[in-house]
DNA sequence: AATCCAGCAAGTGTATACACTCTCGTGAAC
DNA sequence: GTTCACGAGAGTGTATACACTTGCTGGATT
């Protein structure tokens, strides 16, 4: 795997981190390198304590990693190509607060792929995987029944890049994952209603069309269930837009 | 526009470039910006001055530009999230070299993205924007009445950009430029022998069946026209490998 | 003759230094 | 009382310095 790649991977990569020996060269002071940055402040972002539009100096960074700006500067470099942070020419870093528009563009695009991508799905999954997806269904029904937040967050993201693993496609899956922390940023900046247990029987039915291999099914429920996410978040045209305006967010 | 992006802007922002006016700043010896540098790196890759697999020292680029080592690890940085580079730690960052199963995912991917698009492009398309088509069309073919390689094959890949654009879907648009790019680097790392002729007639069946808003058609053409670039690579797996391993491309 | 190890050169990884820009507060002018 | 100008401080942008890793060359050993 090229890129490890944000929230959806926290736990696997933490386990690699920890198990690498603790080099004491002096140039090392910590264990972290800039991946390690990157996924703090991806995390902090999608589990909201850190707030859109928050300001990130890099100094201050730095003190908490105990590193140097140069490897701070990195990783905000990074993230800001992931769009989660937007960066200000001779002014800084912020935590990105995608417009409305963007929005609607992401689950546009979201749409348009993961239709295809269960289209294709259905058409060529196995009994194992099936298992394997309903031992994930599992995994969120228990996340979400002892109220684990950010592991409830976490795993319903993580379907869909499971779901693309699926195809053996790991450009998809990748680009999925881009797409998903862009997804959990703009849900938690508008306030998303959504409960997880609505979104968790989606899943449910569109892995039991797949299992099924009923392709025209698991589009449709798949299209129903990004457009019922993106319904319940609060940017619908018809709200004016003094809401958004003034509401808190900074 | 977030993100300036890479080849197919080439002229739009060297113009913009040009425009600016020289600042005599002591630290800014020339007019580039990491951007510059990844413009130019990613020309060169597209364009084939610079062959997969090459090493791309950071110093020797760093005195090419007039600049520090700083702004050209930035630049590596970035083209490295765009594939177009891999880094290896300690050792240094080289052209990539996709592999043939990432050539066969980057094209079902744009398959699966595409076919979505020209899909809702049918339902939506104006009139305007079709003669905006059948201009960039144009283009194309004068492109390649010229023997103008490197601008042929720019424009036989923005037209898959200009098609997400009209969706006015700027997430879409970027995420199509990205896999262009990536594209782009197969095509040439594979030999493609496909005509540049054979690719214009795809674009201008696929142009008239969106402007009969033959949602259909459109589909069928453009998963044809894609299918049709990949075929044509050497990647075939009934080619032996040998055939590929002792192609001399470095 | 082939293999292995030491040492050196080249190049990457990180930290630090310094110049420049932006922000914000203070004070003067109107 | 309001507005504008100026300056200090904070923070970003780039360059440079230094430590460490890699890979090669040459000589010693088996």
């Amino acid at each position: 795997m090229p890129r490890a790649h944000a929230a959806l991977k926290v736990i696997s990569s933490r386990d690699a981190r920890a198990r690498a020996p603790q080099r004491k060269s002096a140039t090392a002071p910590a264990v972290c390198a800039t991946e390690c940055i990157v996924e703090s402040i991806t995390t902090a972002i999608v589990e909201r304590r850190l707030a859109p539009g928050t300001k990130l100096a890099e100094q201050k960074i730095a003190d908490i990693f105990k590193v140097s700006r140069t490897l701070v500067r990195q990783a905000l470099n990074q993230l800001s190509r992931d769009r989660l942070v937007t960066l200000e020419p001779a002014r800084g870093a912020f935590v990105a607060m995608p417009s409305v528009e963007e929005a609607r563009q992401v689950f546009e695009v979201r749409s348009m792929i993961e239709a295809a991508l269960v289209r294709q799905l259905a058409t060529r999954i196995t009994d194992a995987q099936i298992t394997q997806l309903r031992s994930h269904l599992r995994d969120e029904r228990e996340a979400i029944a002892r109220t684990d937040v950010s592991g409830r967050t976490r795993l319903l993201a993580d379907f869909h890049v499971v779901l693309a693993r699926l195809l053996g496609n790991e450009v998809l899956a990748q680009l999925l994952a881009d797409l998903l922390s862009r997804s959990s940023l703009i849900s938690l900046m508008y306030q998303s209603a959504h409960s997880a247990e609505h979104s968790q029987d989606d899943h449910v039915q569109i892995v039991e069309a797949l299992a099924k291999r009923d392709a025209r099914a698991a589009v449709r429920l798949m299209e129903h269930h990004l457009a019922s996410v993106e319904r319940n978040l609060q940017l619908d045209p018809r709200t004016p837009d003094l809401l958004a305006a003034l509401r808190p967010q900074t």
